[in-house]
DNA sequence: TTTTTATTGTTATTTTTATAACAATAAATT
DNA sequence: AATTTATTGTTATAAAAATAACAATAAAAA
């Protein structure tokens, strides 16, 4: 099955909002509902449910669990994904303290650093190796995702060297376009870029 | 002139670019030079370049130093915007000292906190705020753009106060989709999706 | 000087994404 | 029992974005 990639941006919020809902106790909910959870439209919700091949049930709606976890199956493995934190600076300790607990299925297993103050520790409960240690670790704690939070010079040696230890997917929020090759995923999170997007928007208005 | 937000984000990505490429003490650069940088193609540069109306000269390419000033043009007000920070925690700490110097059109001058520990005093040399005093500050600061980064249940209530506050755009980083009115620009920026993003096209690899 | 080459700028085409239209139908209402 | 209503699922259309095609031309080479 081929998803659009916004349709995946989509579906992981639609799960995130739709545990709120079952934690509240609906059992049954709305394309509308859904699509005022996140600001969009109703064709929009069933298009991405008709496109991950799901069917709700007419005048009744979706079953909220059942949705949930067909969602779990398409984003996430049966046994989850481990993965590591590049850089455990201001930004990285931040992300792993934010992304802790939230997806049980993506799990923060490691931070690498190069600061031996840092390095032999735990942050977070998490422990702290050194980059020399990332061939060895990558494989040892099979880790299959890396989160870049490097500064903007050493982006490219560190995502190097995730390649070389074989990583399969890469979160950059260095704000520097990485070069790797086309067999390993890459998602580039840029704060700057956003904010400047923000600033050209709010100029005009 | 009505740019596509694609191009816009490029933009911003170019001149960050140009701007290290200038230190180096390039004058001029090709277009497929620019989509190196960028991995992208030197098509998208030139019609990005096109649409924003600046003229490269044939065989020698784009004057970097014009082309970064024609960015800025576009992106930033000649006087810069002001900007704030909503919670200070881990993740709104990390974003203030990342952003610190980077942008000088783009000054965070204030962020806001109902922790009483933390308001009254200097973070990275910025000042900390008590968020009933939004209404008063945000006019007297001239901040134009909020970044929100409050846990997801006070979002939205965050996001209410920076509205009626007159805040004109919103960066918001807490993963909750918010509910303002249309004339306030909103970029969400969901860390969540990006890693639940790399997840499944890292599962299918 | 003439030809070739490298590069820009722009129009045309394709692909991706979102929106609209609507048929099907279970449940509710009359 | 017949009609209306609310909702899904899907196909059709439109909009946005990316890619391809190519004309124009200055510089370089012959």
């Amino acid at each position: 099955m081929q998803l659009p990639d916004k349709t995946i941006e989509r579906l992981s919020q639609y799960r995130r909002n739709l545990l709120i809902s079952l934690n509240k106790g609906k059992e049954f909910i709305f394309s509308h509902e859904i699509a005022q959870l996140l600001h969009i439209t109703p064709v929009q919700v069933r298009r991405d449910i008709m496109l991950i091949g799901y069917n709700g049930t007419l005048r009744k709606g979706y079953d909220v669990k059942e949705l949930i976890d067909l969602i779990g199956r398409i984003i996430d493995t049966d046994e989850g994904q481990h993965v590591c934190i590049m850089g455990l600076g201001n930004l990285g300790k931040a992300i792993l303290k934010y992304f802790s607990g939230k997806r049980p299925k993506l799990k923060i297993v490691a931070t690498f650093d190069i600061n031996p103050e840092k390095t032999g520790q735990l942050f977070a409960g998490v422990p702290v190796y050194h980059v020399d240690e990332l061939d060895t670790k990558i494989p040892e704690l099979n880790i299959s995702i890396g989160i870049i939070t490097v500064p903007f010079d050493k982006a490219n040696d560190t995502a190097e060297k995730l390649v070389e230890a074989g990583i399969k997917g890469i979160l950059n929020f260095s704000s520097k376009p990485l070069n790797i090759p086309d067999h390993v995923y890459l998602e580039e999170y840029d704060m700057i870029t956003s904010l400047e997007k923000v600033a050209y928007h709010t100029k005009k208005g």
